[in-house]
DNA sequence: TGCGTTGTTTCACC
DNA sequence: CGGTGAAACAACGC
């Protein structure tokens, strides 16, 4: 579930209270975590700095003084929790475990313990997520090895590049936005809710928009993407959205009103993925029985 | 108990 | 060869 906007907060929430720590030990319950580390002992992290957290894509990277990087994918269900030794805490990712109640959790999968009585622990109750520690000089490398396409969010999203992308594919444009190669970011909520927004049917050929409608997709993706940002993160538990300030507005909401014309939203299923709409904001063109529209599908 | 779950990769096929 | 859709995979909760 952590996706572009859960991963931020993470970060966020690192660089505002671990930067500059001290890292005085780490307890790893559940190795295979690290299954495809170059390095397999973070203990090695012992006694450094922890400088910066990075993030690119869904993906965080943590430097240490040593010159080694800790990176981070949270895939379904990984969770940063962050306690203070004033009671505050600060977490991200996955809800599960509840971020108010007890650390460790039996989900909780790795304690990192700093010099000044701050522990970070790292949840994943389905245990998709990974770790890898590599030389920080190799993290360049490792990240282009993903061929993630520009971030959903910062840097103004190239409207042509990406308009000619969807122009060029007959994939359904959900499917197209969920591919990290064309766009960095989106998952399964932040897809529906920029679709929603843009008010275009997440089945229909990426192809098969109009100008206008390809527009509409482009301006809203770093809008939801922000939004989510702004809210630390959706919570999703069990399928259902709980509800903060009416996000997200339709992922996860299925038999809720949509908050733009009150129709129910419905659940389907687009290239596997459950997925939720609108019918009335997000019109699927009545499919003709006995002539396919214009032009064969291709050449 | 078998199904649902997501990000990502893999595979068969046209 | 490349685009596509479907399946696989990780492992668990319900």
């Amino acid at each position: 579930m952590p996706e572009l906007p859960e991963v931020e907060t993470i970060r966020r929430n690192i660089n505002a209270s671990l930067a500059e720590r001290v890292l005085v030990s780490v307890d790893v319950r559940l190795p295979k975590l690290l299954r495809d580390s170059p390095l397999p002992d973070p203990t090695i992290l012992q006694g450094c700095r922890l400088v910066e957290a990075d993030r690119r894509a869904k993906v965080l990277t943590i430097g240490f003084s040593n010159d080694l990087s800790l990176m981070v994918h949270f895939k379904l269900a990984g969770q940063f929790a962050i306690l203070r030794p004033d009671g505050s805490r600060l977490v991200a990712g996955h809800p599960v475990p509840d971020p108010a109640g007890a650390y460790p959790h039996k989900a909780s999968h790795i304690d990192f313990k700093f010099d000044d009585g701050t522990i970070a622990y790292y949840s994943d109750v389905r245990q998709f997520g990974w770790l890898r520690l590599i030389p920080t000089a190799d993290v360049q490398r490792a990240l282009d090895e993903f061929a993630f396409g520009p971030e959903g969010v910062g840097e103004t999203i190239d409207a042509k590049r990406l308009s000619a992308i969807m122009g060029a594919r007959s994939i359904p444009v959900k499917t197209l936005l969920l591919d990290q190669k064309v766009l960095a970011g989106l998952g399964n909520i932040y897809v529906d809710e920029a679709l929603h927004a843009a008010k275009v049917h997440p089945a229909k050929p990426a192809k098969s928009l109009t100008s206008k409608e390809r527009r509409a997709v482009i301006v809203a993706i770093p809008i939801v993407l922000e939004n989510g940002i702004r809210q630390g993160g959706a919570k999703i538990i069990h399928h259902r959205a709980y509800p903060t300030d009416g996000f997200p507005a339709v992922h996860a909401r299925e038999g809720e009103a949509c908050p733009v014309c009150g129709t129910t939203i419905v659940k389907t299923r687009v290239g596997a993925r459950g997925t939720y709409l609108c019918p009335t904001c997000q019109r699927l063109p009545r499919r003709r029985t006995s002539s396919m529209p214009t032009l064969p599908g291709r050449g």
